[in-house]
DNA sequence: AGCAAACTGTAAAGAATACGAAAATCCTGC
DNA sequence: GCAGGATTTTCGTATTCTTTACAGTTTGCT
């Protein structure tokens, strides 16, 4: 198992670097965002440990980057017990959190579980929904395999609503998943962006995929007009 | 197997030296960057040990320079415990990486793991998309049999690009392959590098290829003008 | 039914950000 | 110390995102 640390903690990833690795488990370390959310797409890790307080790049936005093109397993480490952070990386699509401080061989538990986990997925490969084809590493969305464009957030906003499936997504979610940030009152973002979306699927799709309003609760993709 | 030690230590390459002698493993050694990349690309070794801080030449240089035309197994050996010198050195190609101070026997475990890797991996090939071939090895491009001239970076980018396929490559991943180091914020570097390929693809191939910008995520290369 | 409050859709304006290109500066090897 | 390449800076532009505003809908309540 070979692991990516991502914590500007110096004396703490050493630390448990040692640890983990008298458990058999190999470790990598990245001190920074970018850096970090490059390594982990890298395909040479098993699972990611992401400090949530990060120099630069903050770590929910690491993980939004990380998931806009891998599946890999990511572990949240949050410093403050209670925060909305962990609620935030969980929703963004973190498998699992810990709270600072925190034992190691809890964590050493937690990383076993998840790639135990990881084990049974299959891998990340491109979505499809009737005649909607998304493919997160290309990049690319097509409707009967003409390609059509979108912005980085209607890309994301898609992906997000085709992974869902038949579930709703609450508004909250998606602001959490698409923008990188808990949805604010009087904050309509989503819905622009969810309307700017519907145009381009409509034109794309001649009308046969749309976004339906579950009003009070957020959206969800359907099929036929 | 014949190991290259490239280190500026000599007492602890003489005492490595001897330690794997024990093994069945022949050592050979170099004390300095420029010396240890030329052995290394002699083809008489199996595997390179090499030491990230040499005087003179940086530990990621040699591997850059040796990874310019060989494909050798390398294990990077790393001073401070949690630097991002490993991380860089990974993602530029390294096969593994161990800290100092380490138990040599674990030294042992990796050259062998390494090795045992390496001889299911095939040889590296030159690269070919459309009439655009790339020769890693030759270190030459050319447009429909008509060599034309790139800088060093540009070399790399284009190389990197050619093996994302369809994929999109963040400039995170690019700045991590192409100038070996994590990408800082405001760092227009890729961008500079893409930019001037652009022309030269352009002028070679007369449009035919050319450089996909995706807009807040990175670049792919492309057919057809 | 009538009414108020809450929710949604979307256009348009404003703010923020990303990109490309050009030029200046820094490096490095010869 | 020269020359070419790499990097940094700067700046203008285009795109994208957010906010605001307002009209239309739905819901809940009396």
């Amino acid at each position: 198992m070979h692991v990516l640390l991502v914590d500007d903690d110096t004396a703490l990833s050493e630390m448990l670097t040692e640890y983990l690795a008298a458990e058999g488990i190999r470790t990598t370390a990245a001190f920074n965002g970018p850096d970090g959310a490059a390594q982990a797409l890298s395909g040479q890790f098993d699972v990611v440990i992401l400090d949530v307080m990060l120099p630069g790049m903050d770590g929910n936005e690491v993980l939004r980057h990380i998931r806009r093109s891998s599946e890999i397993p990511v572990i949240m480490l949050t410093a403050k017990g209670g925060d909305v952070d962990r609620v935030v990386g969980l929703e963004m699509g973190a498998d699992d959190y810990i709270a600072k401080p925190y034992f190691p061989r809890e964590l050493v538990a937690r990383l076993r579980a998840v790639t135990r986990r990881q084990r049974d997925v299959a891998p990340a490969a491109a979505l499809k929904v009737a005649q909607l084809e998304l493919s997160p590493g290309k990049r690319e969305v097509s409707w009967a395999g003409k390609v059509f464009e979108l912005t980085t957030s209607e890309f994301d906003m898609l992906e997000s609503l085709m992974r869902a499936g038949e579930m709703v997504s609450s508004k909250e979610e998606l602001s959490l998943k698409v923008l990188g940030r808990p949805r604010e009152i009087y904050d309509r973002s989503v819905d622009v962006h969810v309307s700017n979306l519907r145009k381009k699927l409509a034109a794309a799709s001649g009308g046969e995929v749309e976004i339906e309003t579950i009003r009070g609760v957020g959206y969800r993709l359907r099929l036929h007009a």
